[in-house]
RNA sequence: GGUGGGGUUCCCGAGCGGUCAAAGGGAUCAGACUGUAAAUCUGACGGCUCAGCCUUCGAAGGUUCGAAUCCUUCCCCCACCA
């Protein structure tokens, strides 16, 4: 039995967007330990679950005997990559830059494998390209890099064109030349780590591609690309948003039973797709859980399980058993049935929680201040619209005071908007 | 530097002196139906001490009983020309 190839895997798992020279690579990839690599640039202090995709992708390499390199973009993020954005990109400031790269360090350092499980030949490196951007000079730059490009070809690239056709927007020297640096990327990778595939999102073929000439240019040698698709839901709404924004793989920004209740989320039709992306079970398996859903789709069998795979990668397995247990009280139980232990268990298992003093306090405050609602307002009109929920009964009298007496053990209230926002109120002791 | 076109509530986009908290669409939220799904239908969608009041239409001034709408200056964006 001969494991199918990298290739192949990733073509049924419907992980191959484009590839440079997909028979070429086969080979290249079946002959040896190759080093591949993927850029993740810090826009924010911490990556999102679009992120993931090529995180995971990296470890699949991995996983077949490759070395990944992940590269974080200390310099290319200080200038913004024009790709895929229809404005361009504020700049943000060499220690924010700095400082989100550390965070972004230790948040991937958990995803990939280090330490290397097949004993060191395959451990991932990260590195950050401000290593070798940042002393370079113009000059340097213009004569060894600019050279290689023509003004030409840059401005039919995809990421440029699309700009330069869109009539309220234009694109600044600095995000033009964005592709220059990540080419150089590829190519100075190529010099100290012999990587020779570069793999990214759809949106980066244009940029790989760059890379492979300035490879070729300056080292003579053969490289190769590969993406990953852009994620999409077959409803046609934006992969990776909760009403609350983005879902990030930062724990302290996105909670890990929210992490896990988006997944739980997903929609039917997209439950067995992103089981073969975002887990690393065999497909026979997978094979199986739909055969589960396809019998019984109330029982979300695959849901269930993507949202416990991806939870338990991210935020660990500790994480998995508390998201299952916030969830079984909320959507399975009867909220006022539940004993103060399990309360307290709930706001310890990371559910969102207030601690107040011994006062009434008033419904409207509560719902605003929780961030249920986002106004007074707001939260008047759900009242009037039969959406808030104290304690498991519909509440319709907007100016109701939370009395303590009333209250689930003497202190806690439960307060739900819609079937899937919680809040707790926790009353400190005296 | 010159000329022309623009900046409207989360986004797109109407409005062009009162009837404008501002059409329409999208997104979002809630309700119904369900399976914590999709689709569909209904309602909401600036804020508040909510049958009333307050703050919005790039910014600051001005005209007027009254301005998103008119005038002045400034800021920013786009296109073309040099």
């Amino acid at each position: 039995m001969n494991k199918p190839s990298l290739i192949t895997e990733l073509r049924e798992r419907e992980l191959l967007a484009q590839v440079s020279d997909a028979a070429a690579l086969e080979e290249h990839l079946a002959a040896a330990s190759r080093t591949v690599y993927c850029g993740f640039d810090p826009t924010a202090d911490s990556l999102h679950i679009g992120s993931l995709v090529p995180l995971l992708t990296l470890r699949r390499f991995q996983r077949h005997g490759h070395r990944p390199i992940l590269l974080l973009g200390g310099a290319t993020g200080m200038i913004g990559d024009p790709s895929g954005r229809l404005a361009e990109r504020s700049l943000n400031s060499s220690e924010v830059v700095s400082g989100w790269v550390e965070r972004i360090r230790a948040q991937v350092s958990g995803l990939v494998d280090l330490e290397g499980t097949q004993g060191g030949a395959n451990d991932a490196v990260i590195v950050n390209n401000l290593d070798w951007i940042q002393s370079l000079s113009a000059i340097a730059f213009l004569r060894d890099v600019g050279k290689h490009f023509s003004v030409n070809q840059m401005i039919q690239r995809e990421s440029v064109r699309a700009r330069l056709e869109r009539d309220e927007e234009g694109i600044s020297y600095t995000e033009f030349s964005y592709m220059l640096l990540q080419a150089l990327d590829y190519a100075e990778l190529a010099e100290r780590y012999d990587c020779s595939i570069q793999i990214g999102g759809s949106d980066q073929w244009g940029n790989i591609v760059s890379g492979m000439d300035l490879v070729r240019r300056k080292l003579g040698r053969e490289s190769y690309a590969l993406t990953v698709p852009l994620i999409t839901r077959s409803d046609g709404s934006k992969f990776g948003k909760t009403a609350a924004g983005t879902v990030w793989l930062d724990g302290a920004r996105t909670s890990p039973y929210t992490f896990y209740q988006f997944w739980i989320n997903t929609a039917d039709a997209d439950a067995v797709r992103f089981l073969k992306i975002f887990t690393f079970l065999e497909l026979a398996e997978i094979a199986e859980v739909a055969a589960e859903m396809a019998a019984a789709p109330e029982s979300r069998a695959a849901q269930r399980r993507l949202a416990r795979e991806v939870t338990a990668m991210v935020h660990g397995e500790a994480a998995v058993v508390s998201a299952e247990r916030i969830s079984r009280a909320l959507f399975d139980g009867a909220v006022a049935e539940l004993a103060a232990a399990d309360l307290a268990q709930l706001a310890q298992d990371g559910m969102d929680c207030t601690s107040v003093s011994g006062a009434p306090v008033g419904l409207l405050a509560a719902l605003a201040d929780s961030g249920l609602a986002r106004s007074r307002s707001e939260a008047r009109k759900l009242i009037a619209g039969g959406g808030v929920r104290v304690n498991g009964a519909v509440e319709s009298d907007s100016e109701r005071q939370l009395d303590w007496r009333d209250a689930l053990h003497g202190r806690f209230y439960l307060l739900r908007k819609g079937k899937k926002h919680w809040h707790m109120l926790v009353r400190e002791p005296d």
